[in-house]
DNA sequence: ATATACGTGCAATAAAGTTGCATTTATGTA
DNA sequence: TACATAAATGCAACTTTATTGCACGTATAT
């Protein structure tokens, strides 16, 4: 549980105005540890509008408090940044796993991405890491 | 250009019957350096139907021929197999590079995946890993 | 040559993502 | 505290992508 102060905080620091959705919906990631697509939200919320949600997933992402997780299926997901994160600079090189059995994304923070190197020509600007298994909890 | 015994060899040793969609479909991605969309092959064969091009698709993915690359957007890419891949076993363990300019994903089949450990608890099937930046004809 | 299992086209639908507009609300300023 | 305004929300509508059922046509084995 995460206190209303603490949720205002995180809004404010990144520029986007005080309202219930969003803090429900911030409340909610802080309180998951697995990443969550718009239809989680869909039906977790269900007084607030599809687009609203829509809209609070858009606002979190260009304002660097979530980050979206390249899949396979065309469901977009998003995990939470890291309190280091902001809208210019990401600090999300962390590996995503996705479980097969519950099918959660999780974000491990702690397994950082390696190094790689492009070839000749190539400009490295983002990297995503997706790991796909059986995750703790179902192993 | 590929030859069409080549064509009929890479269908048959995947148990798949040879027909004309699936030829012209598998000569396309095989003179393609790119990753391909469902929307760009109902692009390059108008002459045959949106769900014939996706079941086309979905038999390559399912007989190994084309993997399926995880991307943000929402729209699923394939790329070809490797010929060491398998309907059981893939091999496909390169990185994907996604060109934030002319928007192509492209293969990068030399730049192998490197290893990486996952924490306790945790049973690793699959490894994807995506680039983004700029390619080497847009740089 | 033929049977049949598989592939294709058409129609229809589901699901996800997106936009415009009218109304309501959060926030800075007086 | 009241107010002006820019931003957020809800609703309706729409686009794009993904998916299924069914009838018909074709590749393949016998």
């Amino acid at each position: 549980m995460e206190n209303v102060a603490h949720l205002r905080n995180i809004l404010e620091s990144h520029s986007l105005r005080i309202t219930d959705c969003r803090k429900n919906v911030l409340q909610f990631f802080l309180n998951r540890e697995s990443a969550l697509s718009q239809s989680d939200l869909e039906n977790a919320f269900t007084q607030y509008d599809r687009v609203t949600l829509y809209r609070t997933l858009n606002s979190f992402l260009a304002s660097g408090i979530i980050h979206k997780i390249p899949n396979s299926r065309g469901v977009a997901t998003y995990g939470l940044c890291r309190d280091t994160c902001s809208p210019n600079h990401h600090d999300d090189n962390h590996i995503h796993f996705k479980c097969n059995h519950c099918g959660e994304i999780q974000c491990l923070d702690d397994q950082l991405i390696p190094e790689v190197t492009m070839p000749k020509g190539y400009l490295m600007e983002t990297v995503n890491m997706i790991v796909d298994g059986v995750c703790a909890k179902c192993s």
